[in-house]
RNA sequence: GGCCCUGUCGUCUAGCCCGGUCAGGACAUAGGCUUUUCAUGCCUGUAACACGAGUUCAAAUCUCGUCGGGGUCACCA
């Protein structure tokens, strides 16, 4: 038995689609599942330019994401080269072989011509079908239409009658009539060929077993089919996934769209926390490649590539009606197209960081350590080269803050444990309400700092202790005293518990911050 | 418009093939518990078979029709 292989083909764009992702993991997930390969192929033109550099965030993305692929770009394989622009050569003889068995023809009319007879359907309300007035069948055919100064391009012969029956992993049994297929263009008049033809001839070169791609093909497939046919090639499997479409609707998702998607909160949400994110580490967020249709968004502000595939294997497949979460591992042992589902699937936000808050629960301190630091050293907050003591820190803060870090870009949030104490920032909010509008809390604190300044052992245990023995002297529920210190000493209302804040920042930088409170108040 | 695909909570989905479940789970949402804040965690609630016929003792499930959503109709990929 031949082994299973399947591709994933990208036009070389510049940026990689998140449902473009999506079908690549599926690709992937089913040629790994059966023991295949996975294979990329870059779909590229002959016209265009700068492939290397387009290129790239593609490959980027896809190796971020763990779909690695056995054939093509920068790992070679045995039917190199993997790039479209290349195998032209192919093409000819595949369009030559074509009009040998008399499966294409030479048509010489004009595109106004076609465009008439076109409109003239359209008016009569029938579809349109290409009289093949200028067809030529002889060489006398072609020579009279030459001398009349017209160029030929390569059209397919399509069957005006009978139908095609496919069979599709996913869409089961689909029927088209071949009275409704076009004679498509395959070559056009200065050589180069068309997308549909050069498709065909590489999966067949490349041995692709199994074509799965997304829903917009399937109308695309009989054209498809009748060159297999013609050219005598092997049929490969087809099958068509639904695709990922906006959020809150059912239309596919596009990365032009970034506007209409805004006014979806969700969405809206997702791009400004990312965007605060980039803020702080000097990433340019302003252009339309910031973008959470585009996965480098993902990767840019400290998604886990674990988190992203899991939800992108659930928008379209499910394994039983209560497992969802899964390891990319686990993934391919799994997956499987029967239980890919046929309709669109609705881009979610909400529901990815919500998978990325569990996978993210998984990690220990050092791999959360190794996830945050880079951002910790974009955003300045720390120095290029880490000491041991910088180390413990980020540590200590890391652990502190839990599960309060869901993106690797979320140890931002906790600044307060890295800018020296005069440059620590105030809520103003929080100053107002805490400090400046309760003269009991300061007046309380004060004389709590006293206590702080004599207390030699500054471990969380031991200073929650300090307090409520404090609470206890003076008669005062912890409302009255811990939101004041909060604030003096995290600038703050929000974060990480209020001893673990005293501990990790140590008696010293602790007992500065409150006395430059006193200070100011 | 033609052709093709598709329709279960707001969202992702299980169930459909092989009729019989209070139509299950997750995210979101509402409320509660835990609590020094925020987050986590735990408990509870609200919420769906697009519609109409037919077959049947019984229909989300089978049949027909209607309506809705989407894709595609290039000398783009």
């Amino acid at each position: 038995m031949t082994s299973i292989r399947t591709r994933f083909a990208p036009s070389p764009t510049g940026y990689l689609h998140i449902g473009g992702v999506r079908t690549a993991l599926f690709c992937r997930l089913f040629a790994k599942k059966n023991h295949g390969q996975f294979i990329l192929r870059i779909d590229d033109t002959d016209q265009q330019r700068n492939v290397e550099e387009a290129l790239q965030p593609i490959l980027n993305g896809l190796r971020w994401l763990g779909v690695d692929w056995d054939e093509g770009p920068i790992v070679g394989g045995p039917f190199v080269p993997y790039y479209q622009s290349q195998r032209s050569g192919k093409y000819q003889q595949a369009v030559n072989e074509l009009l040998r068995r008399g499966f294409a023809y030479r048509d010489y009319s004009r595109p106004e011509e076609i465009q008439a007879e076109r409109d003239a359907a359209t008016a009569e309300k029938r579809t349109f079908v290409y009289s093949r007035r200028w067809m030529a069948e002889t060489e006398e055919d072609a020579k009279r239409f030459e001398q009349e100064g017209r160029a030929y391009v390569v059209r397919l012969k399509t069957p005006r009658e009978g139908r095609l029956v496919l069979n599709d992993h996913i869409r089961g049994q689909v029927v088209f009539d071949w009275a409704n297929e076009q004679d498509h263009v395959v070559q056009r008049a200065d050589g180069s060929c068309l997308y549909h033809l050069a498709n065909v001839v590489d999966d067949q070169e490349l041995q692709i077993t199994h074509v799965i791609r997304a829903e917009e093909h399937l109308s695309n497939t009989p054209r498809q089919i009748f060159i297999i046919q013609s050219l005598g090639y092997n049929m490969p499997e087809y099958a068509h996934l639904p695709f990922v479409a906006e959020p809150g609707s059912k239309t596919k998702l596009s990365k032009r769209k970034l506007e209409k998607y805004l006014k979806n909160r969700d969405f809206a949400n997702l791009l400004e926390r990312g965007r605060r994110i980039a803020e702080r580490i000097g990433l340019e967020a302003k252009t339309d490649e910031f973008n959470p249709v585009i996965t480098d968004f993902y990767e840019k502000i400290g998604f886990l590539p674990e988190a992203v595939v899991n939800y992108l294997a659930l928008l379209g497949w499910s394994l039983d009606d209560k497992s969802e979460f899964f390891t990319p591992k686990e993934l391919t042992e799994l997956f499987s197209l029967e239980r890919v589902t046929k309709a669109a699937a609705s881009f979610d936000p909400q529901k990815l960081l919500s998978f990325q808050e569990k996978h993210m629960q998984t990690k220990t301190t050092d791999e959360k350590y190794a996830l945050c630091l880079p951002f910790l050293q974009k955003a300045k907050y720390i120095g290029g080269t880490i000491d041991a003591a910088t180390e413990t820190l980020v540590k200590k803060v890391i652990e502190a803050a839990g599960d309060r870090i869901k993106l690797a870009g979320d140890i931002l949030d906790f600044d307060e444990f890295f800018v020296p104490d005069d440059q620590l920032n105030y809520d103003k909010a929080a100053y107002e309400k805490r400090i400046a509008n309760d003269p009991t809390a300061v007046a309380l604190l004060d004389e709590f700092c006293d206590k702080l300044a004599v207390h030699d052992s500054f471990d969380a245990e031991s200073l929650d202790k300090l307090l409520r023995d404090f609470l206890e002297e003076k008669q005062i529920k912890i409302g009255q005293i811990i939101h004041a210190l909060r604030v003096a000493v995290a600038g703050k209302s929000v974060g990480v518990g209020m001893f673990d804040i005293l501990a990790i920042l140590g008696k010293e930088k602790t007992i500065r911050r409150i006395k430059n409170i006193l200070l100011l108040y």
